[in-house]
DNA sequence: CCTTGACTTAGAGCGCGCTCTAAGTCCTAT
DNA sequence: ATAGGACTTAGAGCGCGCTCTAAGTCAAGG
């Protein structure tokens, strides 16, 4: 039997907003979420699923058209399972990059902690 | 003997946009820059690092208004070594928490690249 | 003299990603 | 019956960080 969750639930499970949920939606990063009889959403586990895994790619710095285009192919069945890969690897190289820009960042920043420390005679 | 260079070529060593020079400089990211005799502004070997190092505050996540506290700090001398060093301490924290959570985002996504590797009969 | 082009300012505009508001519907409890 | 509370929609509003525009000044070259 399907346990499923109100909006304001659903929300909570998956630390987004109710309004951001519905903007999700809205924006076609999410299947239109079934109904129950009064016209209120109700999710299923899969749904929560898939908001937990585009939250990611969000969290990681994608794009929300890009996170559409993801959510579209998800749509599209098995035959897009090609240019899902292909997405997700992109995706991958931008964040090993960031990555790696944010660590030499670090680097400097770290630097100038230590400078700082030493003028304050720390350490 | 001082080199100095006009907005434009401080913007190309840089890597930031003239409007975004000017706007930082508005912003009080930047003490105002000097001017030559016909009211442009000269950017001096020093104004770069500050660019540069400010740069990396803002590349790291930084926002605007607490770049901007530190700036203040810079300009306020000596007596605010302390807090400089906590205020970079802080950021410190903060990228390394983002570092982190984007490390463990990134697994979830490889491990969905490797699901579609398998599904589609790659490795 | 006059054009060209790099600069100046104040202020408007924009893309992004939410976030909130207003007005309305529906169910439940009193 | 009515009040409360969770939900619905369309659409407006917002904070951030730029980014651009319009109108003007100035120096150099032809």
């Amino acid at each position: 039997m399907g346990v499923s969750l109100s909006i304001s639930e659903a929300a909570e499970k998956s630390g987004l907003s109710v309004h951001t949920l519905r903007y999700y939606e809205r924006a076609g990063l999410l299947e239109p979420i079934s109904r129950n009889g009064s016209g209120h959403r109700r999710y299923v586990e899969e749904d929560l699923e898939r908001i937990r895994f585009l939250s990611r790619l969000r969290a990681t710095g994608m794009p929300i058209r890009r996170v559409r285009r993801y959510a579209e192919l998800l749509n599209g069945g098995d035959e897009t399972n090609e240019e899902r890969l292909a997405l997700l690897e992109e995706h991958r190289a931008s964040v090993l990059a960031l990555l790696d820009q944010t660590a030499q960042n670090l680097e400097l920043i770290e630097f100038k902690i230590d400078l700082y420390r030493e003028r304050l005679g720390r350490k």
